[in-house]
DNA sequence: CTTTTTTA
DNA sequence: TAAAAAAGG
């Protein structure tokens, strides 16, 4: 699932609505995902409408750019294209992952622990054609933008960050910084409070914003000599030496200088390495895309939505709280240019 | 995850 | 009023 740097970071700290007036790059398969392993039930039962068609995924995506919205933030969907030939193996290996921890979960709910249930049912989330479709209706009749990469999203995402034509890029993994994107946001939400997985305590979660230059210069290492810690510690596009984690990563290409000198004095075979920095640094990108929204599809929404058995009450009083922060984003916004036009 | 309801 | 628990679909 993505590279996780998390132990190099040192991340600044924001609240939502410092973000006001930026447009973000979100991953959506990375949200998408959260969202159905995330919004279920305590035994691990997805939310699903009468007809048993999984709706996790949309409760999280209203909710969730609702308050994006209200916090000023433009959000811009970017969809992951054809996956590269390398992320073949750990497609793979995640399909065998979820049949396992399905079966894991039937056990679990036979013996009655609903903590193992809910753990288990979380890994046997998947993104299904309905599921994408689904999504994208909705992020349609919410008038905002989705772009489609044409392979991996967050290297779309880097490239539209790169220009300048969003603030950032969205996603949990640390991946768009191996794209190159010069800003990461990270936990883009507005919940304080998460629970730790395996453990009954909860920690704070904020939203985390990362400077790859400052990040870069922290570490004093260059961003090919990250991809190469990366490529030692494994990425979706390889599986990485066994016992290689960020830090030795770190002091292994800090001390050899770069991945050709850490295989040949550690004898390592990493076969296809130079592929893999190529999927990195030498990313498939397109400029067939805009970043701008458009208006919001009111009743589209209601009658998607009813149609999923969403309560119209809750549906209505969340595309009202839209509405009210659209109009003051657009005045704020207009504000703004004035200013600058002065 | 986010919202809503319940509890202290 | 705020924190905890439950519900949402």
């Amino acid at each position: 699932m993505g590279v996780n740097l998390s132990s190099l970071t040192e991340p600044k700290t924001v609240e939502l609505s410092e973000l006001e007036g930026k447009t973000v790059a979100i991953d959506a398969y990375n949200t998408i995902y959260q969202f159905l392993s995330i919004i279920r039930q305590p035994d691990g039962q997805p939310l699903c409408d009468r007809t048993g068609r999984v709706t996790s995924h949309l409760s999280g995506l209203l909710y969730r750019t609702a308050n994006l919205i209200t916090s000023g933030i433009e959000p811009c969907f970017v969809f992951d294209g054809k996956p590269h030939p390398l992320k073949m193996a750990i497609l793979a290996e995640r399909k065998e992952r979820r049949e396992k921890a399905a079966d894991e979960w039937e056990e679990a709910i036979e013996e009655g622990d609903i903590k193992k249930a809910f753990s288990k049912a979380q890994q046997t989330s998947k993104m299904t054609p309905e599921i994408r479709e689904s999504s994208r209706e909705l992020i349609s009749y919410l008038g905002l933008p989705m772009v489609d990469a044409p392979s991996d999203g967050e290297g779309q995402a880097a490239y539209m960050c790169s220009k300048g034509d969003v603030w950032a890029a969205a996603s949990q993994d640390f991946d768009s910084l191996l794209f190159g994107a010069p800003t990461l946001v990270r936990n883009m939400t507005i919940t304080g409070r998460r629970k730790v997985p395996g453990k009954d305590q909860y920690k704070d979660v904020r939203t985390e914003v990362i400077d790859s230059k400052e990040f870069l210069e922290s570490l004093e290492i260059t961003k090919e000599q990250l991809v190469d810690i990366c490529i030692l510690m494994g990425t979706d596009f390889n599986p990485g030496i066994p016992g290689i984690g960020p830090k030795k990563g770190l002091k292994l290409i800090k001390d050899h200088g770069d991945l050709e000198h850490v295989i040949s004095s550690k004898s390592y075979d990493i076969p296809l390495y130079q592929d893999v920095r190529d999927i990195f640094l030498k990313s498939k990108y397109t400029d067939d895309y805009s970043t701008t929204s458009s208006e919001i599809q009111r009743d589209k929404i209601i009658g998607m939505l009813e149609g999923y058995d969403f309560s119209k009450e809750r549906i209505e009083g969340t595309l009202d709280r839209i509405d009210v922060a659209r109009k003051n984003n657009r005045s704020k916004k207009s504000q703004r240019s004035l200013d600058a036009w002065f």
